[in-house]
DNA sequence: TGTACATCAGTGAACGCGCGTTCACTGATGTAC
DNA sequence: TGTACATCAGTGAACGCGCGTTCACTGATGTAC
């Protein structure tokens, strides 16, 4: 009745995620539109025409490390800014937040960042319809606190989506940081752009 | 005694335009990584070595145009800022400013907002570059304000920077935009953000 | 002004190479009975 | 449990193609005298 589980399947993924993780290792020093589906098949150990049984190509692979990179992160943002405590608190644990993220997976913003404004525009679409979605649920999160009373829909979003830009900026600093010293300054300064955001954002309605 | 000025120079130099501007045509729809010398010298009719003539290669032309994109801009916004009037004219004054420059040069700003966290190396370089050029011109021009009366440094090149920014995503943002309501909507976003920077300024110090 | 020589932007043939894609295949895994 | 057949992930040879780079060259432009 059950329709295999199976060790065809099993191993079938495991094919594809070796794939996957072999082009986000060569997208390290070069970008998607001219990665070789040869280099990646040859750095799995496969043959080329392997590449085939799991993505139509290259543009294809591209739009499934979209999704492996951004698709965990929802939610995270509405996590941080639910949390208690002060402003600058949460501002400053958002920035930490980010850093210790873009830390442990280099590679997949170094993707994100670099194919944003990329060449290969299935890529690029899926990117900007991510974004959109976090502006979106950030602009939601912002909405129920107290400090948003009175803020139309276009308000949120443009908050929304000035948070969404500034995370993705800082990340993308950050992976051009030149030594742990650049970091931490990378790190002050967004920190400083936040403050200056959330200071703009308590004398909104008095304009 | 004069060192030639010369039908011969006149003619190379017309060459090497030709080349830029065919590649230029080129990238709006891909990237540098993937462009092929080979490619460029066919859209202007020389034969493939003709381009050594001129450069070392796709990257040194990359570097050339990163030049002519950007090496006019400077002194741009100096000169919005130094305008007069008040707060809230030039804000919206500087939006419409760069808006009409992404109309006039779209390619220049397509290939800017791409190989800004491309794949070819010297280009990025060259880019940030020039935007920390830009960065700084604008601190110094910020500076000289009333209202930037009991700014250090790191702050006046903390603004500074959030503006270079903020004019590159808007930019980036026209060239993505579907139509003709879908740029007025961009331009009412940044405008909207631009403001909330300036009342965030504003409330600096008294934080 | 005229002549003899130097420079050098652009040519065109040739090279070896890695690319994406096709195709018929193999053999382990899965299914039906 | 055993057998006969179906599925399908991965293979390996083959293809035509455009690539970057080399090299010796040509002929118009520039220079010296």
């Amino acid at each position: 009745m059950s329709h295999t589980p199976g060790i065809r399947q099993a191993q079938k993924l495991k094919t594809r995620q070796a794939l996957l993780d072999a082009a986000l290792t060569l997208l390290e020093e070069k970008s998607l539109s001219s990665l070789g589906l040869r280099e990646v098949t040859r750095a799995v150990g496969v043959a080329p025409t392997a590449f085939y049984r799991h993505f139509d190509g290259v543009a294809a692979l591209g739009v499934a490390l979209v999704e492996e990179a951004l698709g965990s992160l929802h939610g995270m943002i509405g996590a941080i800014l639910a949390d208690t405590g002060d402003s600058e608190e949460r501002l400053d644990r958002s920035v930490v937040l980010i850093a210790r993220h873009v830390a442990e997976q280099p590679a997949h913003f170094r993707f994100i960042a670099r194919e944003q404004h990329g060449g290969v525009g299935p890529v690029r679409e899926a990117i900007a319809a991510q974004l959109r979605a976090f502006t979106e649920e950030v602009a939601l999160a912002i909405a129920t606190e107290p400090q948003s009373a009175g803020w139309d829909r276009q308000d949120l979003l443009m908050l929304g989506g000035l948070y969404v830009d500034h995370m993705v900026l800082t990340a993308s600093a950050l992976l051009d940081a030149a030594g742990p010293e650049d970091e931490r300054e990378v790190v002050r300064t967004a920190r400083r752009r936040l403050r200056l955001v959330t200071l703009g954002r308590a004398h909104w309605l008095d304009s």
